[in-house]
DNA sequence: CTGAAAGCGCTTACAG
DNA sequence: CTGAAAGCGCTTACAG
């Protein structure tokens, strides 16, 4: 393969304007940078990274950091953020976090020996929580860093108001006419994800006291987040037709998607019987006509990127929690309460 | 942070020797070799990848080639990539090959900027098709490179026996009792997956034969390897109660799931009135019981890594296409064929 | 077993 | 607008 020094020689120049020139820098002049261009497309000649970013401080590379690699959400965030990071001249380096407690030698040595090796100029870390010496280790590091997910002590992140949205999904079904409102939820035991499953269960109250209603224990159940989860958990809300909900909110699209086959194999018909509303955006949503909040991945990942680019190139940075955008998506799983007629 | 500049004064010997010591060379005694990791870990002090890029020629990254992010089978076998790689003390560098005809431009930029940079030492190419150009190209960067899933000229590749795990899958249901059994498949115009969805039906055909049958057209519909695709498809076999098949094969887990799903809307019972049978090992194929000849993706991720793996650390590179295992997974979804008892 | 020194392929003040 | 030269932080023959 060619080198600058190959190009400098067929184009009749000094390596240091082949370089000027191909980087765009003003100071060329026209006829100089035809020349070196030509050359180069010749030579076939692309600079060597790693000779450009020992030489310049600057890898044009990111490293995203992910607790997940393989699930729908987080290989969404991937998609996004990985095309923004193209469309702006970088590469992107994937990094695992493993869980702590599961593989606590792993997540150190990324600490210890990968992130520290200065592969990257900065970081996109999703839905990460860190230990404080984990924070200071990062910081350490001196790169600059965009968090998605949740707030991470002195980096601008982009965060889901997730009681904002569990509210809207609540409120979209009282507005239906809903009043027996079953929540399928999520552990609220490990705060390794931000608090998450308790800002939604807050929200879904936060919802039904704006219409009045009071919070019934009863119609709430735990699930994991999966489809099975929401399945097992629907199952149990709707098994007692005394008892039955005539909506249910559900913290995730999977959980919704559970309950809806958990409503099915009951004989009962969605949304005729049953009103069910999702939270993601998850891309089964439309084959089972979910209704959801869609908080879209894709766009989270490129947001982050787009923010991270920001900065890198000079733009001050925010320092700020940035609110994450999501909508209503209404399909054919919620529908007027019955009996309820306007 | 530290250099190895540093680490050598604090250590009080070369920077010949601090590399070589912390390179783990046999060359360095013992003594030494302690005081140089004492100052190293003192300092907190890791050799920048790019500095010993360019010294060395080796960059410790691999690139990863993917024509899809964000599905669950990319998904998975990134995954799997990244844990050997990890574990080999290898980074992952990521690229997204797009589709020639929906992004031409950002696909050529893939070959012509972003593989270029030399930023890996080495490649994993993903169910990637490539032009007769492109593989020169490649060919040309002069990189090792692995394959996961059909034959790329003079490159090592792992591929799956599609027309095996078909036949598998067929055989699972004729030994059942099963005589009408169709197959849900995919389009067999455009070939940029190797011909799979045509090697899959043939060996569903072949399994036919195996048992004397003759493959009847009526019996075959065509999916996208999507849950709707396969609903749609299965609708189609399915609503005719004379023409009815007793079992389906479907060319994928997700296709296989659409079925299952159409024929609950239609009243049939999984497995007692139809046996359904899909190919991959899917994540979601555990809650629908699912009988599936599993592929293990994340698995074909690892076994690509470290194929790759031992080509960079001089083992010789085989230069064949290695087959993949798989295996049959029997849950519920396949029973008996109705009226056929041993 | 260890060190001095060259060199990897670029970028970038500095000088003109 | 352009070039000569230093330097980025390592690795690795070479010599001892």
């Amino acid at each position: 393969m060619a080198t600058i020094q190959g190009v400098a020689a067929l184009a009749g120049v000094s390596t240091a304007t082949v370089s000027r020139a191909l980087a765009g820098k003003s100071t060329v002049s026209d006829a100089t940078r035809r020349k070196v261009e030509e050359a180069a497309r010749q030579l076939g000649y692309v600079a060597s990274a790693t000779a450009s970013s020992l030489a310049s401080g600057r890898t044009r590379n990111i490293g995203m950091v992910m607790p997940i690699l393989g699930s729908w959400y987080y290989a969404s965030v991937l998609k996004g953020a990985h095309r923004a990071l193209t469309d702006g001249g970088y590469d992107l380096t994937l990094y695992h976090l493993e869980d702590t407690t599961r593989h606590p030698r792993r997540r150190r040595r990324l600490f210890d020996e990968f992130l520290a090796r200065k592969r990257v100029d900065a970081f996109i870390a999703v839905s990460v929580e860190l230990t404080d010496a984990e924070l200071r280790r990062l910081h350490d590091l001196g790169k600059p860093m965009v968090g998605l997910g949740g707030p991470l002590a002195g980096v601008t992140t982009l965060g889901l108001d997730d009681h904002a949205v569990a509210r809207l999904a609540t409120e979209h079904v009282t507005s239906l006419g809903h009043r027996r409102i079953a929540f399928i939820g999520g552990e609220e035991q490990d705060h390794l994800d931000f608090h998450m499953p308790a800002h939604r269960r807050e929200g879904y109250e936060a919802a039904l006291g704006a219409v009045g209603v009071e919070p019934d224990p009863s119609l709430r159940a735990v699930g994991d987040f999966t489809i099975e989860g929401g399945h097992r958990a629907a199952l149990r809300l709707l098994g007692d037709p005394r008892l039955r909900p005539t909506a249910i909110v559900a913290a995730s699209d999977e959980m919704a998607i559970g309950a809806i086959l958990a409503a099915r194999s009951l004989g009962l018909r969605v949304p005729e019987d049953l009103s069910v509303v999702g939270i993601d955006g998850h891309e089964l949503g439309s084959f089972f006509e979910l209704t959801t909040v869609d908080q879209n991945p894709v766009d989270q990942g490129r947001l982050a990127a787009e923010t991270l680019l920001a900065e890198l190139t000079g733009r001050p940075a925010e320092r700020a929690a940035l609110p994450l955008p999501y909508d209503l998506t209404v399909r054919r799983s919620t529908a007027v309460a019955p009996g309820s007629r306007d």
